[in-house]
DNA sequence: GATATTTGTACAATCGATTGCAACATGGGC
DNA sequence: GCCCATGTTGCAATCGATTGTACAAATATC
């Protein structure tokens, strides 16, 4: 910088409040200096500016439940959140740290580098940590929250309508004519359960019995999900529509399926949850319950960069939608 | 840092001497200062610290290929490869910034602020930039690339062994019987090229005739895909088993031939490419050549940290592996 | 006891930008 | 011709850490 302000006649100072288009430069001069600057490739340094400004631009997305599925590989659904988070960040000149580390004690993370020395938090989920995140919500320090809503709950939060996601795909299967539908899913998470109070819902509009022997309990994402969904085949229910709580699980449903030569969806027809794009891949191709993930970090983002500019914002529902996916039987 | 200087009697100097663990500082002091920090909360100030370091803790992952495959997600192939970076660079202790701006221009990429402000670059795939990424290579920057082994590159590389991958997709196939294989990829990408040489040697080697016919272009990533298969099914081709050149390619293949009636794997068998996690939950269950991301993502890491501590590097060619997956059938 | 050596600590400069305040120039009003 | 308002620019302090050098204290050597 003192380079360019000597190659320009003037001092650091106006050098600096040029490029940072001050009102109180010239503008002719201002145009000088930038002109120079590029010139001479000169590009400002991050580091000394941030330290000079005491802030960073750096966003930290903590996730608050483990993404990684095993020693393999991670949930695409939270990998596509990060993806959408990483493209909706760097459209607002954020830089993205990722934190794998579920925020367990309040105080103790007040003290932690991430807590200190981010310009804001976006927190992914919210596991066992409701209350540490309430106690952080009246912090000075940003953040937004993707999770569900919570009684009592205070912080920012970005959420889509689960109970109304169940409840939409549940009365896909009904108006397809199934009688016997199951519910696929972990109810340990909230988001489940919220699924699972719209199937319930679904159900009763319908005037369709819950059938608790139907309510099954399938893990998210561990392989284990093929034995829990093998061995309810196994037992011969009476069955013909599954609602599952995440695409993944509805393929796996589609696979042990098939595997017991039941055919979907003529005998027992699915649907999934997510809006993961693999699902137009599937055989047959999968309806699903649309998150709009790159949307919804999107939201998160906007509330965020609301907040860090001091603005009031407010919590975000955003609704879901179903993507009703057809086999185009051909020959 | 002045605070704690004060509370353990000593200045400023010594406190950063002992928290960096410098030989100068007597154990008893270092000891000293480290606990009265501890209990004070004190965090450093990385900002201050880089910036008097001159340095950053930040790697910068260039996407040379825009791995957006629309606007709607993303390639869970590319999605698990910056999870996986995520991983192994945080358990080093360094942060990820993410760029999907590809090289086009070394010179101009050298003033940029990625550039000049990176600890080190991991660039993802060589796109059109072989010959930037080249020029790049003598630079003091420590970058590693993952791509293909291209001739006359300079760079440092990790890759894996395409070649064999498609040789033994295509042998297993063979093994299974199958007699005419088709090809189904974009050799406009380099390491589908290589894929499609295995699968031409795979055939020689058994004897079988390499049929133009059966190569046929089916673009990696978008919508397009199905029609492509579906045209090429239509006419109802002479075919018993498939090679594809990646996972979505293979679950798209099988559902097309599910439409039009033909079995998966009895009338055509399939194998896919990547080894994504999915493709166990695929029906049937779809074998795949595993090139493990993960690994593969760490020993980019290992790679660049090397390079950073001014180590000699080698070139790393990752095997691949087949993993086979059966249907169980059941009843 | 005087000097040499080792060890531990403090002083102060430094990194590159920003910014309050002082200083200066210019022009208009009287 | 003097004063003041206005608009521009420079000076110098500042952010929080690191580190070369100087200095002080403790110990060793003769």
């Amino acid at each position: 910088m003192q380079h360019i302000a000597d190659l320009a006649g003037v001092s650091r100072a106006t050098v600096s409040r040029a490029l940072n288009d001050s009102s109180l430069v010239n503008e002719q001069t201002k145009n000088k200096i930038k002109l120079i600057a590029q010139e001479h490739n000169y590009v400002i340094n991050e580091a000394a500016r941030n330290f000079r400004l005491n802030q960073s631009q750096t966003v930290t997305v903590v996730m608050m439940t483990d993404p990684l599925v095993n020693q393999q590989s991670f949930d695409p659904f939270f990998m596509e959140m990060i993806a959408s988070l990483l493209e909706a960040l760097a459209k607002s000149e954020l830089d993205m740290l990722v934190s794998q580390e579920p925020i367990t004690d309040a105080a103790a993370f007040r003290n932690s580098r991430i807590y200190r020395q981010s310009l804001g938090l976006i927190v992914i989920g919210q596991g066992q940590g409701h209350e540490q995140l309430n106690e952080l919500a009246s912090d000075k320090l940003p953040m937004v929250v993707w999770g569900v809503p919570t009684h009592g709950q205070t912080y920012h939060l970005v959420s889509t309508d689960d109970k109304q996601g169940g409840k939409q795909a549940t009365q896909h299967l009904i108006n397809k004519g199934c009688k016997n539908i199951a519910f696929f899913g972990d109810k340990a998470s909230a988001d489940s359960e919220l699924r699972y109070q719209g199937y319930c819902a679904a159900l009763n509009e319908a005037g369709l019995a819950i059938n608790a022997e139907l309510d099954i309990t399938v893990p998210f994402v561990t392989d284990k999900a093929k034995n829990v969904i093998n061995a309810f085949l196994d037992a011969k229910p009476k069955v013909d529509g599954i609602v599952c709580c995440s695409d993944l699980i509805a393929m796996s449903a589609m696979s042990c399926l098939q595997e017991h030569s039941l055919k979907v969806p003529s005998d027992v027809a699915v649907i999934g949850y997510d809006g993961l794009s693999f699902t137009e891949r599937t055989s047959p191709p999968l309806s699903t319950i649309n998150q709009d993930i790159r949307q919804c970090a999107y939201k998160l983002v906007d509330c965020l960069v609301g907040l860090i500019n001091g603005k009031q914002v407010e919590n975000t529902l955003a609704d879901v939608q179903l993507i009703e996916r057809k086999s185009t039987q051909r020959n």
